[in-house]
RNA sequence: GGACAGGUGGCCGAGUGGUUGAAGGCGCUAGUCUCGAAAACUAGUAUAGGUGUAAGCCUAUCGAGGGUUCGAAUCCCUCCCUGUCCGCCA
């Protein structure tokens, strides 16, 4: 959400910014509908004085009166009454032009920073810089194959029960996905000085409405019978503990984490990623999330990426950082980095991780505050969030870069403290089920 | 899910439908006093929006949204949240 005051003092600079995105002009309509908005609102409140006026003298005559009543009361009375009409068209007339003005505002996405590169599309994002070597494979198999193999990644299964884009893992490539997630956890807690949460899964509109979701993307998500809806991802749940807050400014930075499972409805990506665990309508991920002052952000998107990226070296998978053109960066974002890995099976780099930084735009949604000490006047927090990684495609990559030339797959150092001696899962032969795997 | 009881400023807490943005207390800020501090005393102490060069003026806000009324923190309805008891349950 944007400041009307800052639209109505520099108007091309949300233009421009907007037409980075690709976006026609919006700052004329914006205005003409603020400038409706306040007239109706002007005349709202000069009618409103007037009745108070009215009724106080009512108030103060009444209570000479004892209760009583005269004939400057009835005069005062049917004066405000003359007013009912006018005032209850006007209230609706004021309602219904800031309704359009909020809906219309709430539709438009947030102003790139400067720093962000131009650009339409994925093609124009820009790496910053490539770490890691992507080992040699001769003819290296993609997860699906390497899953099948071990036994443990079973989309049949799980297609039975919840139809396409699920997926159902076992024994070593299940307990596998398990390690990920806590090593992950782990190191953010750890060493990155994130406090590890539990959250709500199932969210109100309001929570989905802050962060940007809604109302423009409800075909994205789900939402269950009682009119909650399945977070998309933790980003959600997380920095949504601020809604409605004032924080002190010595509480910031808050660091968050959180392993939770997200749920995509896909909507719109029919036909792209259908083979394997890539794109699914669930799947675990370990969120970031940053709440900061406002000088502060840009500094905390930085050291955000660097957390992500710690993950995947520690992992000694290869990644690729590029920084998301205006034309590629998501909704509520000012500027965004990805980090996309190495996928042996694929022979490209797939994204594994963003990291954005959405200014104030999901503060003033969430109306989420901060006030210096000494300081009378609150200014809307800075909020970052970004994925620690996302775990299912961490799970891809690891099969992808651990495979050896026969079937298994070795487990890197930093994941071995999490899979009970477990150093190697080795392929399992041809079984009638196919349901029993090796451990 | 059922039955009660509640939701008032940073906190506690009053509030008969009428000059109540809201008593009182605590806290906080400043001043007086003091060598300094404490205590005491005095004053100040919400947010958002509209309007104006400005001082200011106006509007809204007592969980949220509707309604009744000339006028609602107060009466009515719906919803949300909290507490207690019962039921169910991992």
């Amino acid at each position: 959400m944007f400041d009307l005051k800052l639209i109505r003092d520099n108007p091309d600079f949300f233009d421009s910014g907007w037409k980075r995105r690709g976006l026609p002009p919006q700052t004329a309509q914006i205005l003409a509908m603020d400038e409706t908005r306040r007239t109706v609102m002007t005349a709202l409140q000069e009618l409103l004085a007037k009745r108070n006026e009215a009724s106080k003298q009512i108030g103060v005559l009444k209570g000479k009166l004892k209760g009583g009543t005269n004939d400057e009361v009835e005069a005062l009375m049917a004066e405000v009454a003359g007013y009912k009409d006018k005032l209850a068209a006007l209230e609706e007339d004021e309602k219904k032009h800031s309704a359009a003005l909020n809906d219309f505002l709430s539709t438009l996405p947030n102003i790139p920073h400067e720093t962000v590169p131009d650009g339409g599309g994925e093609k124009d994002n820009v790496e910053v810089r490539r770490i890691g070597q992507p080992k040699g494979m001769n003819n290296p198999k993609d997860h699906v194959d390497i899953g099948a193999a071990l036994g443990g990644m079973d989309f049949e299964t799980a297609a039975k029960m919840s139809g396409a884009r699920f997926v159902l893992l076992r024994s070593g490539i299940a307990r596998l996905e398990r390690a990920i997630a806590q090593f992950m956890l782990d190191t953010h807690t750890g060493e990155h000085g994130y406090t590890e949460m539990s959250v709500p899964l199932l969210v109100r509109d309001e929570a989905l409405y802050g962060t940007g979701q809604l109302p423009k993307f409800a075909d994205d998500l789900f939402k269950t019978g009682n009119g909650l809806w399945m977070i998309p991802t933790s980003e959600v749940s997380l920095t949504n503990t601020v809604l409605g807050d004032i924080l002190e400014a010595d509480e910031l930075p808050l660091r968050l984490t959180a392993l939770t499972p997200c749920f995509r409805s896909e909507a719109g990506a029919a036909g792209k990623d259908t083979r394997g665990m890539i794109r699914q309508h669930q799947f675990y991920k370990v969120e970031m999330v940053s709440i900061t002052e406002e000088d502060k952000s840009m500094d905390e998107l930085d050291r955000m990426v660097g957390c992500a990226e710690n993950i995947l070296k520690k992992l000694d998978l290869p990644f690729r950082t590029v920084t998301l053109c205006t034309g590629d960066m998501g909704f509520s974002a000012q500027k965004t980095f990805d980090i996309e890995v190495f996928l042996p099976g694929q022979n490209a780099y797939r994204e594994i991780s963003s990291c954005s930084n959405c200014g104030d735009f999901q503060a003033r949604r969430m109306m989420a505050r901060y006030k210096k000490a000494g300081e009378k006047a609150t200014r809307f927090v800075h909020t970052l969030n970004g994925s620690g990684v996302a775990v299912g495609r961490c799970l891809i990559a690891v099969l992808e870069n651990y495979q050896q030339a026969d079937g298994s797959v070795v487990i890197p150092d930093a994941l071995k403290p999490y899979m009970g001696g477990v150093e190697k899962l080795e392929p399992v032969g041809e079984r009638k089920s196919g349901k029993v795997a090796n451990a």
